[in-house]
DNA sequence: GCCAACGTTGGC
DNA sequence: GCCAACGTTGGC
């Protein structure tokens, strides 16, 4: 089992749409690295989902139902897609500002990296992530 | 809305 | 193959 997380600008494709929606195909990843993350990404992963933009915080937790397969919004070029469906909101959601504040939390690729909008998340992290939004998965 | 950081493109 | 120019992302 592996950790992830993925932005999204909530004004684009909150993690409430994808609620409703109940499932999605995480589309639209132009980045080769970003691409390579979704690739690694295996049935039954946790993804932790961050609104970039306009929410600056981790809004809750989804789940890798099929693993990656070409993206069918890519009219050139090799990219791929994962679905991803909601597992619960966090109670809490945690801010960037908050994980910033936390030594054990500044090294993940969110803070280090702002502009990559998939990444792997340490099993720490995660559970640290999840025990800030006082959220059981 | 601004602009720094990063990735990509293309002229040489 | 280098690097300047350009476009995009996302924090502020």
């Amino acid at each position: 089992m592996q950790y992830w997380l993925v932005k999204s600008e909530p004004d684009d494709y909150s993690f409430d749409q994808l609620r409703q929606d109940g499932r999605t195909a995480w589309d639209g990843i132009r980045n080769y690295q970003a691409r390579n993350y979704l690739r690694d990404m295996a049935l039954g992963d946790l993804v932790l989902y961050y609104h970039s933009r306009t929410g600056l915080e981790i809004v809750g937790v989804a789940r890798v139902v099929r693993v990656a397969y070409p993206d069918p919004t890519a009219t050139k070029g090799d990219w791929s897609v994962v679905d991803l469906v909601p597992v619960k909101p966090l109670t809490t959601s945690v801010s960037l500002k908050t994980i910033k504040s936390i030594p054990a939390l500044a090294e993940i690729q969110l803070v280090k990296n702002s502009r990559l909008s998939v990444m792997p998340i340490p099993k720490e992290a995660f559970h640290l992530i999840l025990q800030l939004g006082n959220t059981q998965t």
